[in-house]
RNA sequence: CGCGGGAUGGAGCAGUUUGGUAGCUCGUCGGGCUCAUAACCCGAAGGCCGGUGGUUCAAAUCCGCCUCCCGCAA
């Protein structure tokens, strides 16, 4: 059967690594085009594409979907299959159509539940038992196409976003090994649309704390979205990164948003039903520390 | 050449504008106090101030180049 393999992210490359890995025939891989990141404006290959080069698969990289001249790549590679893994657009109904066994896709959370760019991050940050990954014949909507297979992972009181990817991530690719070979004999089961939930992708305004908020629900938040896309409060109209944190009290102290205690052991931040301590910080242009190592140098600087 | 910040004993920082004995809060080691301690008191070790070239009687500090790190923007 050959395969086309669709993604760009770690999540994906992994997915890639697995098949090939398996011994399935991974026929073109299609990922996103290179974009210049970071400082210095380098350029930049996907992860999936640094796999696909590396295992010498051929590399596509269509700037729009949308544009016929993909129908010329399909129809060289002629795959029997997509699999699609966080590739990061919506695939016209030509391409979903195009292979015989469709394109199916890898998806992080137990759908319909986050269905939408960041499942992982979500899931955490509303404070889940329980995520997963769920395999689907795609439609041309986003994330509700019929489920074919998943597979369920807890998330612990310890659990960021970047744990949970890491879990998730493995389970993926073992589900998806799994699942291939089943695609003749499995029966699609519909999502149920009124119990679907949307994980958007996160704009930069909900990375910045607002302590008015439910501590434990900012608890939640901080972990869910470390290390990506990360969260931050504002003092003095800079912004401190908070890399970890816990609740410290349930006491429900006014004004919000206010330094109860810094000392050498914690940093206490009042917020709506709580009090949340700080663990691990990052000031402006500094790297990430723990609170004790942010009190010894900055401790008159902070609380000017 | 996208914009900006930074590199100082093991950690986090000050000192750089106005060149001239390297300082703070911790940590470490030794000693003391204490029923005891992450507490307190006394003492000690540990830095060619990221690298390199230059200016100067003299450079952490001024100038050139390099390396690495961080944030933003994408």
């Amino acid at each position: 059967m050959r395969i086309m393999f669709m993604g760009t992210p770690d999540f994906a490359s992994h997915c890639l690594e697995k098949l090939l890995l398996e011994g399935f025939e991974v026929c073109a891989v299609v990922t996103r085009s290179d974009a210049r990141k970071d400082r210095g404006q380098k350029i930049k290959f996907s992860p999936v594409k640094e796999v696909a080069l590396a295992n010498d698969l051929p590399v596509y990289q269509p700037v729009n979907l949308k544009e016929e001249n993909f129908r010329e790549i399909l129809e060289q590679e002629h795959p029997d299959l997509i699999v699609v893994v966080a590739y990061g657009r919506i695939l016209p109904s030509y391409v979903l159509s195009y292979p015989k066994y469709g394109c199916i896709n890898v998806h992080a959370s137990l759908l319909p539940k986050y269905r939408g760019s960041a499942p992982i991050q979500y899931a955490v940050a509303m404070g889940e038992k329980e995520s997963g990954v769920t395999i689907m014949q795609m439609n041309e909507g986003l994330d509700t196409g019929d489920m074919l297979t998943k597979c369920t992972v807890s998330i612990t009181d310890e659990e960021t976003g970047g744990s949970l990817h890491d879990k998730l991530m493995v389970a993926g690719g073992d589900l998806l090994v799994d699942t291939i070979p089943k695609l003749d004999t499995l029966i699609p089961e519909p999502q149920k649309d009124e119990e679907s939930t949307y994980a958007p992708p996160i704009k930069k305004e909900e990375t910045l704390i607002d302590f008015s908020q439910d501590a434990e629900d900012i608890i939640n938040k901080i972990r869910g979205f470390y290390p990506f896309p990360g969260t931050g409060f504002l003092h003095n109209e800079k912004v401190y990164k908070i890399h970890k944190a816990e609740l410290y009290s349930k006491e429900d102290c006014k004004p919000y948003g206010s330094v109860i205690s810094f000392s050498k052991n914690q940093l206490l931040i009042s917020a709506k039903g709580g009090v949340v301590n700080i663990l691990e910080i990052q000031p402006p242009n500094k790297k990430k520390m723990s609170v004790s190592d942010f009190y010894n140098g900055n401790k008159d600087s902070f609380l000017k």
